[in-house]
DNA sequence: GAGTTTGAAACT
DNA sequence: CAGTTTCAAACTC
């Protein structure tokens, strides 16, 4: 990503027309360089909705690249946006390309063609998708169904696809089609039916059942049974068009569809199906509740986000609270010494009975609601008090993450101080905030370490499941093709099939049938290991915590600081990946 | 793998 | 801005 242009292609030149030097404004504006600015734009093509099902063929393979798919182009030299790589903001590397200018060697070709680009379009090199992980999250919204939604910037144009295949950038980047879409006869609509039989993961991972459902689906093979009005092909006019029609014929667009899985489907999850528009009922259950969901999704919700980030705070408050009383303490005494007399009765705040070391139970396990004195609580079960200190990150953190809400009940204004007297806040010596900051921060971070330590062992764990499930299927089901022999090929296959159990590895079969036992003994094992490693994970979280208690404050300081900055970059991005991937 | 279809990009 | 052409990916056979 560091090849391409320089900064300088991006600085204002004389004579360059103003949709240019906007683009590049817009670029320098965001927070990362030219290079990386243009591999936003194409955001697409690793994450289709294909790939993400799951997919095994060759093509799904191939679709999951560390850079876009190679590109084939012969005659842009690849120095249009008709080229992947180009669109991509990257050279060619490795790509099947005839002419290609799209290198090194070429440089000058490609940063005028860059221009030329920009000047046709300034925003050529924007993220075609707002919302996406690639773009901003404030247009972004979750769905119901393990989808996000985000816009297409110029929205897409499919006449004859309905916009369910991949031709669509909308579909492929695995987004709803929206107002921007020009599109006929969309089918890629929040309810849409056609759109759900896509995501049907009982066929789900079937390359060709999809197709099939899509081919069906955009024929009218499922939509109209060849009954039914023709799809309207004209301009799609809002949703409510196509839900009408969808209303209006439901009924028969499944009675040759997969029979089988429609009677498997129970549960109504969409407004359309549940909205009661099939007389007869029998489409009405049919509502596909079978979409990509991430492994992570019910391991990490939004509500998991929330309370973390909610518990962090509470921590650290806590902390400020503790740094507080001790301080107070510490000053009581001094004055008892000085004036040589019997203590004085320490004015006790109520929070000064929370106990730090009450909080250092799991964020996961915790209610958030009862374990805090009343000025944590707040009505939205935030745990937040208006007068709790927070260190300078976690103000950044909570300010900056204004989506969520309970941020929305901080005051963003500044450094408070603990609201131990009227007076503290005056006469706190700095290197009291620093320790409170430290406190609070060393905290917040082994609370956080241990939340993301269990979130990645419990996707490992759920990972591992599914892997050694497919694996264990697999490798049972061309046992039974085989009829017990196992030849070379079963061999080769197991071998492949290893590295996808996340490195635990199947105990060698004994040649001849696979039992059913032998196969639970491998998902036994298989947990075993991971018990095993799970509890590896927890004791080397506990020795790196051990290790990283530094002697001096100062280190601890800037130590805990500095990976509490870090820390809030990542919380940021996990917030963001969490939550697509929700 | 060749041929076709598709829709974005480019062009007029 | 609309219509047409070019292009490369997606798709089909």
């Amino acid at each position: 990503m560091d090849i391409e242009m320089g900064e300088s292609d991006f600085s204002p030149k004389m004579g360059q027309s103003r949709p240019i030097l906007e683009a590049k404004k817009l670029a320098r504006q965001l927070d990362f360089t030219p290079v990386e600015f243009a591999a936003k734009s194409k955001p697409v093509k690793k994450d289709s909705p294909l790939v993400r099902q799951g997919q095994n063929t060759a093509k799904a393979k191939d679709s999951i690249p560390t850079k876009p798919k190679h590109c084939n182009c012969k005659s842009s030299r690849c120095l249009k946006l008709y080229c992947d790589c180009f669109a991509s903001g990257i050279y060619c590397d490795g790509c099947n390309c005839v002419n290609c200018h799209n290198n090194l060697g070429n440089e000058v070709a490609r940063r005028e063609a860059v221009e030329a680009t920009l000047e046709r379009n300034p925003n050529a090199f924007r993220p075609k998708i707002v919302g996406s992980p690639h773009g901003s999250r404030d247009s972004r919204e979750e769905l119901g169904e393990g989808l996000i939604i985000a816009k297409h910037n110029k929205g897409c144009h499919c006449k004859k696809s309905g916009c369910l295949k991949k031709y669509c950038e909308c579909f492929q980047a695995n987004i709803l089609c929206s107002d921007n879409c020009k599109c006929l006869d969309c089918k890629n609509i929040e309810g849409s039916e056609e759109r759900k039989a896509l995501f049907h993961v009982d066929h789900g991972n079937n390359m060709a059942y999809l197709q099939h459902a899509a081919n069906a689906a955009i024929t009218g093979a499922i939509g109209n049974s060849g009954y039914g009005p023709p799809p309207v092909n004209k301009k799609r006019k809002g949703h409510e068009l196509f839900f009408s029609l969808m209303r209006k014929d439901t009924s028969h667009r499944y009675e040759h569809f997969q029979q089988k899985d429609i009677e498997k489907m129970s549960s109504p999850s969409s407004s359309l199906s549940s909205g009661g528009h099939n007389a007869n009922g029998a489409a009405a259950s049919y509502t596909s509740k079978l979409t990509y969901r991430s492994l992570l999704a019910d391991i990490i919700r939004p509500q998991d986000l929330k309370e973390l980030c909610s518990v962090l705070v509470m921590y650290s408050a806590e902390a400020a609270k503790k740094m507080a009383d001790e301080r107070k303490a510490l000053e009581n005494q001094t004055e008892m010494c000085n004036k040589g007399s019997l203590a004085p009765s320490v004015q006790e705040h109520p929070e000064n009975h929370t106990g730090g070391e009450k909080g250092v139970s799991g964020w996961i396990d915790r209610n958030p609601g009862d374990t805090i004195s009343p000025e944590l609580s707040t009505s939205d079960g935030s745990l937040l008090s208006r007068e709790q200190p927070m260190s300078p990150g976690t103000l950044a953190l909570l300010c900056d993450e204004q989506d969520l809400s309970f941020a929305a009940t901080l005051p963003c204004n500044g450094l408070m101080m603990p609201p131990v007297s009227s007076s503290d806040s005056k006469v706190l010596p700095g290197q009291h905030r620093s320790k409170t900051y430290a406190e609070q921060e060393k905290i917040i971070l082994t609370k956080f370490c241990y939340s993301l330590k269990r979130i990645i062992t419990l996707g490992e764990i759920k990972e591992t499941q599914f892997s050694s499930l497919a694996v264990t299927e697999l490798c049972d089901r061309f046992d039974l093709v085989n009829n017990g022999s196992i030849g070379n090929a079963q061999a080769d296959m197991r071998n492949q099939c290893a590295p996808f159990i996340n490195g635990v590895a199947k105990p060698p079969r004994t040649p001849g049938r696979a039992s059913p036992a032998a196969a639970t003994n491998n998902s036994y094992s298989t947990k075993s290991d991971l018990l095993q490693k799970k509890g590896v994970v927890s004791q080397a979280v506990k020795r790196r915590l051990h290790s990283s208690g530094v002697s001096s404050e100062e280190e601890k300081s800037t130590t805990l600081t500095n990976a509490f900055m870090k820390s809030t970059m990542s919380v940021k991005r996990s917030i963001s990946s969490a939550s697509f991937a929700l």
